[in-house]
RNA sequence: GCGCCCGUAGCUCAAUUGGAUAGAGCGUUAGCCUCCGGAGCUAAAGGUUACAGGUUCGAUUCCUGUCGGGCGCACCA
């Protein structure tokens, strides 16, 4: 192993995050470093535990007076010693030795916080790593390759995509990519319901359309599927496969060939949404597979050999009771056939026997009531009890507004059945960029009223174009420096020292941590949170700051400022799966 | 009836898992372009964090109860 021949002497494959110039590109955070710090602090007080390092608590302050880095240490300390905050606080300040080349000091503030501010050095110094490591600023190895499988959307594939699914395609690409940027080794996959009786009624539903074509009777299932997309489907198939359809129709067990047909292409047409939307799955699972290859059934015989199996009432049940849920499940129905709830034990196995050490899943909020159930089973059937973890995707209102009203009300679809606003939909009417910025904007545990108008607008009522502006100015603004032979100083020499200019570096000093906090929380919500303050430190920098001037030094150590800001940026739109545009234009304002 | 999510400025939402003076956008009002993109910036106004208790140095956050909104409560998936 080699070593990082700066101060921290730090094991270069863990990278250094100075801008020592060791392992450009890469970056761990000053959290891992001051963690260490506080560590040797306390160790030298005599007050060290070994469950210590779990409760410490590091954080960026809200409030910039506060510092750049702050934890409650002495407070949590004084409780168990018994001694005042302070006190505490000033002995921990004594012993701390943070490293001189990025912190000016420590202090000790208010109740008994330990402040730390970063040396003037190091935050001239920043904005030149930041560019140096591009698009890796922010990634950091926290997990150590943890291999975390996400399972989002898994919507049946019995019709198109809608607006919820489109919500927790646009959380989950970005849950998949902040875990990679977090050391996590992250992969994320579709779970496609092909085996249950939805399936047989959409196969039902095509074939009683496609024997309309064939001017043949038959019976339009009850509870059939009566989208427009049903239609589609049916003439497809009339037109490409007329003698297949027509040998289906008469064969009695034909509609097994409707069914697979309807399947792959509701599935091809699904996948073609997704893609377009960014949401790529490195696989899509099917449940058919699990009974095919005898999973299910060995599913079952592990269950039965840990003795968590009973019968009663002619059906078998799992005791879920003991492992968290508040009753058991049936797990085989009296009739022979299997519950979901198996098909689904035996997934999970096979997550965990695939080398996933956690299951992240994301599920729509009809489903809620399903998560203790299936956490309690998973438990029942012997693996960890934590390994999977489900996030709940509310529900989505689309907002139009009403004249009459005055303001926004829920967007009424069509009665119709069948009849409601898909992902394609969206898509086409506000964008994908916006969609997804839209959705990621906003806590993902709470319902979200999703403005249509203003999603739509191009103009400066649209949140989602406010960060996007702001790299296109930078763009920008590097063109125009460029084309006067003024490119960004690579050095990090020239001292930036206005006020706005400290608070932006500062302000991408801490792009990192948010990363970690948005990965950790499972919370993609502070990314656009987060980018939307830091677009608008950059116009604040931007309206204080000439940054192309007659003064050609100082004009290149602001264009690496802005370079870096531009990076920052790129980075979090990247995570949000948002394009960053180099230029922006404005649509004509004349459309209606 | 039971369970889960939610209740913060007129509206839509933040608040770094219990931290310091609760912040943004929209809307309202008043300002800022001879100059790098005005899709921008500055400022004002707007709050008993639904309500009542509790836990402690400290609560929008945790606990209990009440009120209000949403979603579930199958041998459907």
């Amino acid at each position: 192993m080699s070593w990082c021949t700066c101060s921290t002497r730090r094991p270069a494959s863990t990278t250094c995050w100075t801008a020592c110039g060791e392992t450009p590109g890469a970056w761990t955070l000053v959290w891992t470093t001051l963690t260490e710090c506080l560590e040797r602090a306390m160790r030298a007080a005599g007050w060290w535990s070994d469950e210590r390092p779990a409760r410490l608590e590091l954080a960026v302050p809200r409030d910039p007076a506060h510092g750049d880095w702050t934890t409650n240490l002495a407070l949590l300390l004084a409780r168990e010693l018994k001694r005042p905050p302070r006190a505490v606080a000033e002995e921990l300040a004594r012993r701390v030795a943070p490293d001189p080349e990025v912190f000016a000091g420590v202090e000790v503030a208010g109740p008994g916080f330990l402040n730390f501010r970063y040396s003037p050095a190091f935050l001239r110094r920043l904005p030149a790593t930041i560019v140096a490591a591009g698009g890796a600023f922010g990634a950091a190895d926290h997990a150590h390759g943890l291999p975390v499988l996400v399972e989002y959307v898994s919507a049946n594939p019995t019709g198109p995509l809608n607006v919820v699914n489109a919500r927790a395609a646009a959380v989950g690409a970005a849950l998949v990519r902040l875990l990679e940027a977090t050391g996590h080794q992250a992969a994320g996959e579709f779970y496609v319901n092909d085996a249950g009786n939805q399936v047989d009624l959409l196969g039902e539903s095509v074939a009683a359309r496609v024997a309309e074509w064939a001017k043949t009777a038959r019976e339009f299932p009850e509870n059939g599927y009566r989208g427009s997309y049903v239609g589609e489907l049916a003439e497809a198939l009339w037109r490409e496969r007329r003698s297949e359809a027509e040998a289906g129709l008469a064969r009695p067990d034909g509609a097994a060939w409707f069914r697979d047909q309807a399947l792959e292409r509701m599935q091809d047409s699904q996948r073609r949404d997704l893609a377009s939307y960014g949401a790529e799955f490195a696989l899509w699972f099917r449940e058919s597979s699990l009974h095919a290859s005898g999973r299910v059934a060995g599913a079952l015989a592990a269950l039965e050999e840990r003795g968590v199996v009973y019968e009663a009432e002619g059906a078998r049940w799992l005791r879920t009771t003991g492992f968290g849920d508040d009753k058991d499940r049936v797990i085989v129905r009296s009739n022979g056939v299997p519950t979901y709830l198996l098909p689904d034990i035996a997934y999970h196995l096979d997550k965990r026997a695939r080398g996933f050490r956690h299951a992240v899943n994301l599920w729509g909020p009809d489903h809620h009531a399903y998560v203790c159930t299936l956490q309690a089973a998973l438990r029942a059937v012997g693996l960890e009890p934590d390994f999977l973890e489900v996030l709940i995707v509310q529900q989505v209102n689309l907002m139009k507004f009403d004249p009459a009203a005055g303001h926004s009300v829920p967007y009424k679809m069509s009665k119709r059945a069948g009849e409601f606003i898909t992902l394609r939909d969206l898509i086409e009417e506000v964008g994908a960029d916006c969609a997804k910025f839209f959705f990621l904007m906003r806590s993902t545990s709470a319902h979200l009223d999703f403005d249509l108008d203003l999603a739509r607008q191009q103009n400066d009522e649209n949140p989602a174009y406010y960060v996007q502006y702001a790299h296109a100015r930078i763009a920008s603004i590097l063109r125009f420096a460029a084309g006067r032979g003024l490119t960004p100083d690579p050095g990090g020499t020239v001292a930036l020292d206005a006020a706005e200019e400290i608070a932006l570096i500062r302000r991408l000093a801490s792009f990192p941590e948010v990363v970690r906090g948005a990965a950790l929380a499972r919370e993609p919500h502070r990314i656009p949170t987060y980018l939307v303050e830091t677009a608008a430190e950059f116009h604040r920098f931007y309206h204080a700051c000439r940054v192309v001037s007659d003064d050609a030094a100082r004009s290149r150590g602001r264009l690496l400022l802005a370079a870096a800001a531009r990076t920052v940026l790129a980075n979090g739109l990247a995570l949000m799966g948002v394009t960053a545009p180099e230029r922006m234009e404005r649509a004509a304002e004349a459309l209606s």
